[in-house]
DNA sequence: TACTTTGTTCAGTTATGATTGAACAGTATG
DNA sequence: CATACTGTTCAATCATAACTGAACAAAGTA
């Protein structure tokens, strides 16, 4: 860990907080602050909270981490840790680091995380452009104000995608 | 109803095809087909499916759509369709019309309703710029690692944003 | 060999949010 | 006025996916 706070880590911070009932504003620990509300816009943006708050780690304590910190500091079981270590490594937000002499997996952010999300977003869209393809080969032909429609649509996230496709470029690599 | 065939419903055509559990490949109306997988497809973008179900509806049969229409066709809840409905409008995505003579709500596809994807999409990379620049104000400015992955995903984000502004200029308006 | 450590898998639980039926309010129409 | 029609609200149900504990496999260590 390259930080100079060397362990402060959730768990810990939780245990000497106040209780979540409590009276008033509570002073939260930034730090915990940002991991939580990362997990809270992964929940809205469709992905496990849990997830969220891994990368939410990695942010603050960037260096190499190990599976069994993830799961102690975060709280969450093994098993969580597991799947939501996978889904990121297979996203390529996340990549795993050998550590010589030690049996235990670490993890570190990737080089370029952000790119991965751009990756997806553009593969959800050429999903539906696969759809509207197979919409406009197989409805009827005469129905044109379906077909426009379509086409409108089409249009749309031709131009979306290129966008897209674009900013990968500029985001460098 | 502008399309040609008249009552070409859903509903209707679900009765007449046979079993789900068939032998083999149904042959499935291309219609029937489209709305369902646009119902899917939004639900894996984290928007139910009755609210994908109804857009696919609107594209196939542009014109002023009744609300019992939407119940009938879609065979849904008119709970559903009211919630749904207003999800859509509120998002900007479909508007409602006024019939003479007729007290039924009836809706129609808004003009750009892509655009409204976008900026929803926008204001969650925005609700993340204001998580990013918390965190940056809060948290003790001696972890510089910290800083330093905040300062790399602001500007992720930074350029992100921009570059969706400029999609939206590009589409039109 | 027996024991520990580490990560995965899987069946079961829990939490969340979509969907519905029923009650309701407003408005027309006889 | 009574009745029918239209859309909304809300409590309850249902579906889905996150999350967990426990069993397990692999691989090290004694």
């Amino acid at each position: 860990m390259e930080d100079s706070f060397k362990d402060k880590g959730i768990a810990e911070s939780r245990e000497t907080s106040k209780e979540w009932g409590g009276d008033h504003a509570e002073a939260v620990d930034p730090i915990v602050r940002f991991i939580e509300q990362m997990g809270v816009q992964a929940q809205g943006d469709g992905v496990p909270r849990i997830a969220g708050r891994i990368i939410g780690y990695f942010i603050v304590h960037g260096g190499p981490v190990s599976f069994a910190q993830l799961a102690q500091e975060l709280q969450v079981s093994r098993a969580s840790v597991s799947t939501n270590v996978r889904t990121l490594s297979d996203y390529g937000m996340i990549e795993k680091v050998a550590r010589p002499g030690d049996r235990q997996d670490y993890y570190q952010l990737a080089t370029s995380p952000y790119l991965r999300m751009i990756e997806a977003y553009l593969q959800r869209m050429k999903a539906m452009q696969g759809l509207l393809q197979q919409a406009d080969d197989t409805i009827p032909s005469h129905m044109h104000g379906t077909h426009s429609r379509l086409a409108q649509m089409r249009h749309f996230y031709e131009t979306a995608v290129q966008s897209n496709e674009q900013l990968l470029k500029d985001l460098g690599q």
